[in-house]
DNA sequence: AATTTATGGTTTATATTATAAACTAGTTTA
DNA sequence: TAAACTAGTTTATAATATAAACCATAAATT
């Protein structure tokens, strides 16, 4: 009971964006600011950290002039987007 | 979909508390600090935060000599609960 | 052609939160 | 009676999240 939350993923953008990117192939910048109707400078500080952790795949291009950034989730992200769940529903479920 | 998560219950150790209150008529601070292996100064300063929030109601006495700290939660608490574990679904439910 | 506005971000500063360490007050044990 | 323990609280510091300011380029406006 109780173990431990990745606090990297015990956080709401991160958590929304990880949850958005396990349900998609791939997501761009823009996309995401939307669907989580956050800030773009919090969305690209938590990108990097989720980067970092190496939980999804950054990519930087560009669509005609201008710049875009696509992010997908990765094998290790899923493995602890799941891992996060079942912890978490040890909380909540009663 | 993502919808604000209440951020006095997205805390890992105030989630465990409210977890654990939820389930019993009532519990003492060192059962509490047992159970969520948190340490005492910790878990002092985050009953503080759910009682003043009215999550739950703290009742200060002695056993034997000794204080005696106890917790319950209140009927607001369990909505705020509820409310956060539904909303929490819209996030881990792919 | 030069200023303004929009896009797609990054960087930096600040506010909030969590945690640990230090402290209080009294009790039990050696 | 001194040391160690119980049951916490307070305070200081570290970590985190968020907002505000900024940068570069492109497109539209005057």
């Amino acid at each position: 009971m109780f173990k431990d939350l990745d606090p990297l993923l015990h956080s709401q953008l991160r958590l929304a964006v990880m949850s958005l990117l396990i349900s998609v192939d791939s997501a761009d910048f823009t996309f995401i600011k939307e669907k989580t109707h956050s800030t773009a400078g919090n969305l690209s500080v938590q990108i990097d950290k989720l980067s970092e952790a190496e939980y999804i795949s950054v990519e930087k291009s560009f669509k005609g002039k201008k710049p875009l950034t696509t992010c997908r989730i990765t094998k290790k992200g899923i493995k602890a987007f799941e891992d996060y769940v079942i912890i978490l529903k040890q909380y909540i479920n009663k």
